[in-house]
DNA sequence: ACTATCACG
DNA sequence: ACGTACGTGATAGTC
């Protein structure tokens, strides 16, 4: 029997726009909207399989079921500008498809679905219709079926509705569910339906008497005796409900199932749809051919010429060193890896060269040429030497000198532009800043290497080399443009560029770990483990997965049967503050979270680290500097910022991080910078006065907030103290805090509300950075970093409500990250200038290690007290602890 | 590929 | 009424 699929336009957009998130493409232009419906109609017809589709919308005008009664009072809210602009761009998506779409003037689409199902159905056809909502329930039939999307807990599940489903939850048939609403009423619909009769009431009466008419006939004998009353008093409106409620089957469309048949929607003109709309997850539908084709460049660049003659490559650096001194920039790219290069391409003007690697060509003469053409750019009037990925190529040039100032990585720039992106290669940026479609790394080689490219794939090379040089050139005119318009240049210029070398060096450096004592950490928790496998084992009376959720849920909450609290969508929680509740009473789960302790310890720390030691006996991190949305930089392979330190078992993994030879390690940190961030920017005289007297920070919030001598704070006033002050900077709520302290929300708010009175200008301080935030649609940091933070235009209150919390966290926490970069620049140079062998090789967040020759301990230690507490002057003093040690721990 | 959990600031 | 603290990354399990 075939199939037909027909989908309620606007309803599925409505319910995709308040789902997702909010995106926008290069263009400005929103596009969730149409992502949700694109998602959830593939993934319908992926389960469905239809051969035939169509979409119906609403006319904007008012319909003709409701505009002769348009004194009717819609309760519908006017639409979103967001979400009405993506309206017409479906529809085009949709054509592009070839996919069916009908609407018709004065018609709902609901009347529209009607007909046509009915029409299918006629036919002996199946029917699936797709909706938001419940309005089109009265359609289902033996061969009309209604299956509604739902969001619950993040989740989309799936409500399907025949005949007998309808009659399930409502207690009537479909046919019988049009009197029922014209009883209830549907305020959405504007339908008004008899006042009082609610689900209940109506689906009771239609039950007993199946239509509206009847249950008229009945008036008397109705009950209860309010809705008697109800209908009776409004029996004229309640007729015109049950004709307003009523789906007209028959509109007059022209309508050929023919025209609805699905067939080649992954065409060319789709492709160039969904690519505008960055759509990238739904590109990989298209048949590869198409892909290739439309990702073709365009002839952006003149050239692109393999070099394998020393003259010719001798010229071409010498028309680069003159545009160089004719004030234009020079784009580069380099192709790296695994520390062998493969290849280089220089863009001047419109000329993208590309040089491969082989005959005359080396890399000695590249970097030979590089160097020197760097060292051309230090005037004012000289242009720079563009490119991306700086510090990952780096490497190449690290036997020569060769001048930082020279360089510019536009990543840098577009991340500073809008740090929320979620990555900045080349193919994005071209989007973003030439509004230019180019291939990206994977579209041109897949999964290959470039080593496997430099044999078999050269052409590739040269194209995506030639590609990378282009549009570093060409995108960072209108990235500086931005960056200067946006009073961002000196951020990127003084901290960020800077930052980028000494980043690099702390790659370069690494850390010396014990790699015995890593072993032996190791060992001992493996013992452990098998210990308490083996408890565990015995008091749950079954050997199973501890380490899976799902078991484990079933172990504690059914077999053992303990109260199960909280749940999340795939079953009970077994996370660790729920166990931790439980632990009191039952010893099993005590050994559970002792378990979790420490087989995270094992397969992250012991076993996860010893991997990435190198034949220096060093572990060579990365630390990434486009990462976050706040300012602060990430490490990972492996993360060296989430060591373990608060628990004991744990922070003996630190004693593992060793100097080396000649060496100790110095490590500083900030002492409570963000509550000192707070302050200054808050300019509250009190809490600055109350920071600059006493050291520590919650015990004076303590005494002030609860009125007592500081001497005489109780460890439950630091505590709660403690709790409020990280509150403030997390963007505080009642509930928030209730959680974290395990009290009642009203407690919590009595804690705050007496903050704030303690504290006056914190109050307006918080509310003017949202306030700010919402006129400005970003977030700023005291250096001027950016955050644009569009959640807070959101309608969806949690989203909105988070994008507040985020306005009051991000100036903080980016401004801490913005001081403890120009610590790390400062450090840094200090060194470089002195001469001396000493090294930066960490930082986290607010503190810095440095692997510290012993013969120049006094000198470092001048130079990290002096570049950290002066790395920014505020209203109160930014104090550190530095401490020295033969490990890590000690050290800390 | 996604989720749950947990390590850090 | 709505359902939450801010910012990350790695691992193991599940689909």
């Amino acid at each position: 029997m075939s199939k037909i699929m027909l989908i309620d336009g606007h309803s599925i957009l409505n319910r995709a726009f308040y789902g997702v998130p909010d995106l926008t493409n290069f263009e400005g232009i929103h596009t969730n909207a149409m992502f949700g419906f694109l998602n959830i109609m593939f993934k319908f017809l992926e389960e469905e399989q239809p051969e035939y589709l169509t979409v119906a919308f609403d006319v904007s005008a008012p319909t003709f079921r409701h505009k002769a009664y348009a004194d009717y009072k819609g309760t519908r809210k006017p639409m979103a500008d967001e979400l009405s602009q993506q309206v017409p761009l479906i529809k085009d998506i949709l054509k592009a498809m070839n996919i069916c779409t009908v609407e018709l003037e004065g018609y709902e689409a609901d009347d529209i679905l009607g007909t046509i199902a009915a029409q299918c159905e006629a036919k002996g056809m199946d029917v699936t219709i797709i909706s938001g909502d419940r309005d089109l329930l009265q359609l289902a039939k033996d061969h009309v079926k209604i299956r509604i999307p739902k969001t619950k807990n993040k989740v989309t599940e799936v409500e399907d509705y025949l005949p007998k489903d309808v009659y399930e939850l409502y207690g009537v048939t479909p046919s019988e569910f049009i009197d029922m609403k014209a009883l209830m009423g549907d305020s959405s619909d504007n339908i008004p339906g008899a006042p009082g009769v609610g689900p209940k009431t109506a689906s009771a009466l239609i039950a007993a008497y199946h239509t509206l008419d009847n249950v008229i006939e009945h008036i008397e004998e109705l009950k209860p005796p309010k809705a008697k009353k109800a209908i009776q008093e409004h029996i004229e409106q309640v007729k015109l409900s049950r004709f307003l409620a009523e789906i007209n089957t028959h509109v007059p469309i022209t309508y050929k199932v023919d025209d609805a048949v699905l067939n080649d929607i992954w065409n060319e003109k789709a492709y160039e749809l969904l690519k505008r709309f960055n759509f990238k997850s739904l590109l990989k539908n298209f048949d590869k051919n198409i892909a290739t084709i439309k990702t073709k460049e365009p002839l952006f660049y003149n050239h692109i010429i393999h070099i394998e003659n020393q003259s010719m490559a001798d010229d071409i650096f010498k028309k680069a060193k003159e545009t160089i001194a004719s004030n234009q920039n020079v784009g580069f790219y380099l192709l790296y890896e695994e520390g062998i290069l493969y290849g280089f391409s220089l863009c001047l003007n419109q000329d993208a060269v590309y040089f491969a690697l082989k005959g005359i060509v080396r890399e000695d003469y590249i970097v030979h040429q590089f160097a020197k053409l760097s060292t051309c750019c230090l005037s004012e009037t000289s242009g720079k030497l563009i490119t991306i990925n700086l510090k990952d190529v780096l490497n190449v040039f690290d036997k020569m000198e060769i001048c930082e100032e020279a360089f510019v990585d536009i990543g840098l720039g577009a991340y500073l532009i809008n740090p929320n992106n979620d990555g900045y290669e080349v193919d994005k940026l071209a989007l973003d800043y030439c509004h230019m479609t180019v291939s990206s790394r994977s579209e041109i080689f897949g999964k290959m290497t470039f080593s496997e490219a430099f044999m078999i794939n050269i052409d590739g090379l040269a194209k995506y080399g030639a590609i990378g040089s282009y549009i570093s050139l060409f995108a960072w005119d209108s990235i500086k443009n931005t960056l200067i318009k946006e009073s961002m240049y000196d951020l990127f210029n003084k901290i960020e560029m800077p930052l980028l070398y000494v980043l690099f060096s702390m790659e370069k450096e690494g850390i010396l770990v014990d790699r015995i004592a890593l072993k032996i950490y190791g060992d001992k928790l493996a013992e452990r483990i098998s210990v308490i496998e083996n408890e565990i084992y015995k008091e749950a009376g079954e050997e199973f997965n501890i380490n899976s959720p799902k078991q484990l849920g079933v172990i504690l909450f059914e077999k053992l049967n303990m109260p199960h609290s909280k749940k999340n969508k795939s079953g009970y929680s077994t996370a660790a503050d729920v166990l931790e509740k439980l632990a009191v009473d039952y010893p099993i789960v005590e050994k559970i979270l002792e378990y979790r302790q420490l087989t995270k310890l094992k397969s992250t720390y012991a076993d996860g680290l010893a991997q990435y030691i190198g034949s220096d006996e060093r572990i060579h991190g990365k630390f990434n500097q486009t990462i976050t949305s706040t300012g602060r930089i990430s490490s990972t392979d492996p993360n060296l910022q989430n060591i373990p330190i608060r628990m004991e078992l744990g922070k003996q993994i630190r004693k593992v991080f060793i100097p080396k030879e000649n060496c100790v390690f110095l490590d500083a940190d900030y002492s409570q910078i963000e509550l000192r961030i707070l302050a200054h920017m808050s300019g509250d005289k009190k809490l600055i006065e109350a920071y600059n007297m006493a050291e520590d920070i919650h015990r004076i919030t303590a005494s002030q907030v609860f009125g007592v001598p500081f001497e005489e704070v109780t460890d439950l006033q630091r505590r709660n103290a403690k709790a409020v002050n990280f509150g403030i900077i997390y963007g505080i709520s009642s509930f928030g805090l209730s959680q974290d302290l395990s009290i009642s929300k009203k407690e919590a708010a009595e804690y705050i509300e007496q903050y704030f009175k303690t504290y006056p200008d914190i109050k307006g301080f918080i509310d003017s950075l949202v306030e700010d935030a919402k006129e400005k649609g970003y977030s700023l940091t005291m250096f001027n970093r950016r955050r644009p933070i569009p959640e807070l235009k959101s309608s969806n209150f949690v989203q909105r409500s988070f994008g507040e919390r985020v306005a009051m966290n991000s100036p903080i926490q980016g401004t801490a990250a913005d001081i403890i970069k120009l610590a790390m620049i400062n450090v840094y140079s200090a060194l470089k200038e002195h001469h001396l062998k000493s090294r930066l090789i960490l930082q986290v967040h607010d503190e810095l290690l440095v692997e510290t020759y012993i013969d120049e301990l006094n000198e470092v230690q001048g130079i990290i007290q002096e570049a950290m507490e002066n790395a920014a002057h505020l209203n109160v003093l930014l104090e550190i602890d530095m401490k020295q040690g033969k490990n890590w721990l000690e050290a800390h």
